[in-house]
DNA sequence: CAGTTGTTGTGAAATAAATAACAGACGTAG
DNA sequence: CTACGTCTGTTATTTATTTCACAACAACTG
């Protein structure tokens, strides 16, 4: 069993690998890549441990092998099927960044209850109506789910996902969700995240 | 020192209080509060001890009294001021969002290059040059920063408003950003969390 | 008023995560 | 070929965070 906080480095790890090394890198040490990603050496190691990929003393680490064995496990045998909620402002936002990069992870539904988005494709993607949830992720067999619709409304959608078949919740509702455990849950509330923030912009002289 | 853990479950308390609790409620207990928040008794109370709030046994929190006593500690003696860099689709969402509500987080400022969008109003918020940061972000005492600029640019971004005094970034751009020890930094790599959500999704079997 | 119930605050224990330390492997220089 | 310096994989240590457990206390009950 991998830790979450391994698994976002090693996600971190891959995305340094693919977009900021130079192309004729073959190869690069712990160090390296650890300082790019801001983390520990020791860190980095352990991390590359967990997912069973070995370097050499003296060579380091193969820069495609590498990326290649953390895909291995990010991804799965098959690309993951989205599905985003609430095509506000930040949902379209979403969207449209996710549509804009080629990856394993595919949004292939988005779902709002304003008729003015339904029925119509947005940034890319079909929108449909929100009590087509259960029909439309089990047609396409969605698996993880971005909510981004208003705080009342986020339990109710979470609650419609997991009974279609959801098995991963990306939450930027400000609410806390009450799913089953098997149900895997990320909170991202940007009011949370700019008061701790805040709080120790605060706490900090700016001065080194 | 109050851990970082700890301040953003505070902010999410307060925001239960706030928002959560039927007006009329004049107290309430530490498990009716754990579990709007989806923690622990245990935890709720190890975090009030931290900003030395104290209940009683027998009544419990009151609620109003609670609020308060977080938001004594979360708020500084006066609002936080805050800029946002990149006025993209995230960045206008985040700014509107920031806008609609009241808060001791005033957004002051925004930033962009492109000249179609600074030396307008946009989402309620003046947008300026990038290359006025150190003189805006001066002039309007600006501790705290949201950046939302293509990855490439995100790292100069970061340099220029911690050189002008900022000591506090989220940053939603998917590098990690090298800045010294005395700037408290919050990423938010949107790719990451969804990676991380779809990995344990796969892991998962959506059955209880 | 004594007994019962249910709650708080907090020290102690358990768990999780990061860091440090080091033996062994590899490449290289001479 | 040997000696040396550097790097890796992994174990041990430290540090951080959460959970447990329980004494002390307030509010009821009869
Ligand atoms: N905009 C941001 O940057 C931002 C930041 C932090 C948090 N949030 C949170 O994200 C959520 C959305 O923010 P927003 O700014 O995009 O708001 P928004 O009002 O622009 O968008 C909400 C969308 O959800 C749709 N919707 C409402 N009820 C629905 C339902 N039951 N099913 C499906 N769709 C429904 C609405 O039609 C609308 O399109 C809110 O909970 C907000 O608190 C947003
Ligand atoms: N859209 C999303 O939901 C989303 C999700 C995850 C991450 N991100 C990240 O957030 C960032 C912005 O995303 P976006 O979708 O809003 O992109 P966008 O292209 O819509 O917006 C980027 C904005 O930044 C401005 N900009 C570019 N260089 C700048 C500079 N040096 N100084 C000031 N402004 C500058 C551009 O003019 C543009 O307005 C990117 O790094 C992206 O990876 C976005």
């Amino acid at each position: 069993m991998i830790s979450d906080r391994t698994i976002e480095r090693l996600s971190l790890y891959r995305w340094l690998l693919e977009m900021r090394i130079d192309p004729g890198t073959v190869n690069l040490f712990s160090h390296q890549l650890a300082s790019m990603a801001c983390v520990s050496p020791a860190q980095l190691r352990r991390d590359l441990m967990a997912i069973g990929y070995s370097g050499s003393p003296g060579k380091g680490y193969l820069v495609k092998d590498l990326a290649r064995s953390i895909g291995s496990v990010l991804d799965g045998s098959e690309p993951s099927r989205v599905a985003l909620v609430g095509m506000g402002n930040l949902g379209r936002a979403i969207v449209s960044f996710l549509r804009g990069r080629k990856s394993h992870l595919q949004i292939v539904a988005t779902f709002d209850t304003d008729c003015r988005k339904t029925g119509r494709v947005i940034s890319g993607c079909r929108c449909y109506n929100q009590d087509q949830i259960e029909e439309i992720v089990e047609k396409e067999k969605i698996s993880v789910a971005v909510v981004t619709v208003p705080s009342g409304a986020a339990q109710m959608v979470a609650d419609r996902l997991v009974n279609a078949g959801v098995t991963g919740i990306l939450n930027y509702a400000p609410v806390p969700l009450k799913l089953p455990d098997c149900v895997y849950l990320e909170n991202r509330d940007v009011t949370a995240a700019l008061e701790k923030v805040a709080y120790f912009a605060r706490k900090s002289t700016g001065r080194v």
